[in-house]
RNA sequence: AGUGUAGCAGGCAUA
């Protein structure tokens, strides 16, 4: 039974899912530890109504579930955005007499991150406490990350009340995670008064603290003093990290600021801690913010500079290429740089699909587009509901309505719900 | 035995 349990659990790390179901049919052993491994192997290869009938075969043969079952399912549903089926699994198990521990509460939070479902994680807080868990510090950051980015700043001081009679003392990371949650949040300025408050009881900012603040201004569009917090952080000894940069880049994509964009990553370049070294991730940065401008020349150069830099693209890269020809009236290079990404070995997911068939469409090429749903299949991949959106929207731009119908029908035989 | 846990990017849908 261990042996069987590891090897599924290994094999959905893996996403090799039929291999999963093989050697749990195969290894004949039925248990809760090898049903619910392989429900978290349907999870993990996002084939949630997999997941779900394991679940119902389980109930059959009269197995008993336990609390990771539970668990493993939940998180199935959150990764989904299927909340209501998070809360009925979570009431299902309740009424199951199955006890909800740290794990469950920490899985329902991360369901619950940009959504506004604030109250029902606070009653499953409520619930975890009241069965006698004591819950650790991760756990705890994480819901105070939740509670700020939904700007329940009451909420977050009951629960760091609640942190401190169970003797965990706030820490920096504490402190780092209520930033993050306020910078998200509809104000973000009140990062800035977390960071003050930390300052006062002279906790220590580290590399993560300072990105959230220059998030921060990014988000308020002050990019001076985004640079300016750059500044700072290295003026008092902490070392930027790639994603600090990243971070630069990226605000500055947003604020539509092409110069300060080109700015940080000349920075980047600079930093001695990085050497010199370009991940393909910061590349994309300097692309998107050419791409906005509606520079593709530019942003093709950038290609090439990762070439001569053996950076290899990765599938982000090539949609945002692609999103710009859509956008920028180039849609007509798309069929080369989609053969420039096979050529350089970028298996493309879904998303970079979808993007090439909306630049396939607005070129006219129909035919070329609806082949593209046999292109996927052949390597293995399931269309989603972008894929298909998308197509059914191109073949109607088109004026070929049959052919929309068609798709659509073919999503429905999918397990796809149409929205 | 198994599940969660501080900061970053792309299409579609959603508001």
């Amino acid at each position: 039974s261990r042996k069987v349990s590891a090897d599924i659990r290994y094999l959905g790390k893996k996403g090799r899912l039929d291999d999963c179901f093989r050697v749990f049919e195969q290894g004949g052993v039925r248990n809760k530890y090898t049903y619910t491994n392989l429900i978290d192997a349907c999870v993990r290869c996002n084939q949630l109504h997999r997941a779900k009938e394991v679940f119902r075969r389980i109930r059959e043969d009269g197995i008993v579930c336990d609390t990771t079952t539970y668990n493993v399912l939940i998180r199935g549903y959150g990764r989904a955005g299927r909340l209501r089926d998070v809360f009925d699994t979570y009431n299902m198990m309740l009424q199951h007499e199955v006890r909800p521990d740290e794990f469950t509460l920490s899985t329902v939070i991360s369901a619950c991150v940009h959504k506004n479902m604030t109250e029902e994680v606070l009653r499953v807080f409520k619930d975890v406490r009241d069965q006698g868990v004591l819950l650790g510090r991760p756990t705890y950051n994480h819901l105070l990350s939740v509670l700020c980015h939904s700007g329940r700043v009451a909420a977050a001081q009951d629960v760091i009340a609640c942190m401190r009679s169970d003797k965990i003392i706030p820490d920096s990371n504490t402190f780092t995670t209520l930033m993050n949650g306020f910078v998200r949040s509809a104000h973000p300025e009140k990062a800035l008064e977390v960071f003050n408050d930390m300052q006062q009881l002279g906790l220590p900012a580290n590399a993560v603290t300072y990105t959230s603040l220059i998030l921060m201004y990014g988000r308020l569009r002050k990019i001076s003093e985004a640079f300016a917090c750059f500044d700072t952080m290295v003026r008092e000894g902490v070392p930027p990290d790639e994603i600090t940069y990243n971070t630069l880049v990226d605000i500055c994509v947003e604020a539509n600021d092409l110069d300060h964009a080109v700015k940080a990553f000349e920075l980047l370049k600079k930093d001695p801690n990085l050497q010199g070294k370009i991940s393909a991730r910061t590349f994309t940065a300097l692309m998107r913010a050419y791409c906005q401008d509606h520079r593709i020349d530019d942003a093709l150069n950038v290609l090439d500079e990762m070439d001569k830099a053996e950076v290899k693209p990765n599938t982000h890269t090539y949609s945002v290429l692609l999103e710009a020809c859509v956008r920028s009236g180039h849609a007509q290079l798309a069929p080369q740089i989609w053969e420039r990404m096979l050529k350089s070995q970028v298996t493309p997911d879904s998303i970079v699909y979808t993007t090439y068939i909306k630049c396939l469409g607005k070129t006219g090429k129909l035919e070329e587009a609806l082949a593209v749903i046999e292109d996927m299949q052949k390597r293995g991949l399931r269309p989603d509901e972008g894929v298909f959106t998308t197509l059914a929207e191109v073949c109607i731009a088109g004026g070929d309505v049959a052919a929309a119908h068609n798709v659509l029908n073919r999503l429905q035989t999918q397990n796809f719900r149409r929205t």
